[in-house]
DNA sequence: ATAAAAATAAGTATAAATACTTACTTTTGA
DNA sequence: TCAAAAGTAAGTATTTATACTTATTTTTAT
């Protein structure tokens, strides 16, 4: 009656990644067919071992957790997905969702409610941790007249992924250690005008408009220490 | 002849704590004695299990790795230590070997230098991923004229944590979420001149001069989403 | 009941970032 | 070799944040 559930587990930090494998192998139900460190690899060796689950960070390098989620959807709609994050971001929740997840929990459940969520999502139900669901009323409720007007007419985010140029990402190095323009101008040895017309188009490029999006993005695709 | 390896494990990612733990388990020369999800967690509960080795995330909550590191080399000083981080800041490393860490690794890794650190550290060596070191050798050159003249004549970093009053942690979770000054007084209902004083407080309280800075040091006590 | 802490917000001056545009020079790939 | 891309930087105007201080009101704990 059983059967074995073919999973395929997406996460970049190598260590955690075996972490999680050892922890799923646990339960017999469970099989780990196949790995991968972010969304372009999984996509590339999906098709070689037809999961029945895919298990998947959110940030990650190249190609996220959701834009992997969009594809999968896409391609094998009948492929269950569970998002696995840090954080409890509204946005993120959102997003996945819309991209199709069937669950989303955060790194810090339990792994009991881990099985669980695997169990009731294998069964057609889907599954969000607790603390999300806070999110999602708060989200769906229209609460949120004030300060949110403004950015809820925002840009319709495309999905090609932004492609920086060597300076750009000196420059957002810089930006990332809490550098002013002046101070980054002095460590590149080029002037604050410049370094303002990198950041310009930076922000242009990734789609943002202001830094903790800025480090938001960056860390989504790696591109921090 | 070899002694089974008595290992404490300090994450706070419960998920990836076990994970972690079921990873290591498959080494027969290591045991994981006890687990805790934070710094305050793990000092209140060390003494009963005597580990050999502490395994420490670095981002957590109340009590972060490095100053938990800094409080069990005082107290234990045969206890080895391994930090476990996300990230290679190298703020983060250098206060890591301060705080008397005998090694540091990225949890992009993998299990096979995993156990090599392990190994090399209950050897009595030090131990530190490939990539860490550059940032060592950047760091102990004198390479950084440049941007770094005026921060390195910072501050000295007190230790009692800093305590926010809920209306500054209601601004910091608008800070966090990337709303200006005018946006957060919009939704807490309050000018943005009031919003300027608790910022500038907050900056003060949590000892930071920047918005970067600022969402480190949140974010490494736990304080956003 | 009252003192301390927290929250409010204005004043003032300065510094920095944003939002562009234009335009010149250097590098690089086909 | 030559066009495109990348890097440089100034101009200009506007908005936002910083760095305080002072001062009033409200809340909270004893």
């Amino acid at each position: 009656m059983a059967n074995i559930i073919r999973t395929f587990l997406v996460e970049d930090h190598e260590l955690v990644r075996h972490g999680i494998r050892a922890l799923l192998e646990e339960y017999s139900e469970v099989k780990v067919v196949s790995e991968a460190s972010d969304g372009i690899e999984a996509l590339e060796i999906l098709k070689d071992h037809s999961p029945d689950l895919l298990i998947s960070d959110i940030r990650m390098p190249r190609m996220n957790g959701i834009e992997l989620v969009r594809e999968v959807k896409k391609i094998y709609p009948q492929v269950k997905t569970l998002m696995l994050s840090m954080h409890d971001s509204e946005e993120y929740v959102v997003q996945s969702i819309e991209a199709g997840a069937d669950g989303y929990l955060l790194k810090g459940s339990s792994k009991e409610e881990f099985i669980k969520a695997i169990r009731k999502i294998m069964q057609g139900e889907k599954y969000f941790s607790g603390d999300i669901s806070t999110i999602l009323i708060n989200h769906f409720a229209g609460e949120r007249e004030n300060a949110d007007k403004k950015r809820s007419e925002k840009k319709p985010k495309k999905d090609d992924p932004f492609q920086l140029t060597n300076r750009e990402k000196q420059v957002l190095m810089q930006v990332l250690k809490g550098r002013n323009n002046q101070e980054i101008g002095e460590a590149l040895n080029i002037s604050k005008r410049t370094v303002e017309v990198h950041r310009f188009n930076l922000m242009k490029k990734m789609e943002v408009n202001n830094l903790i999006e800025l480090t938001n993005v960056a860390r989504e695709y790696g591109l921090d220490g």
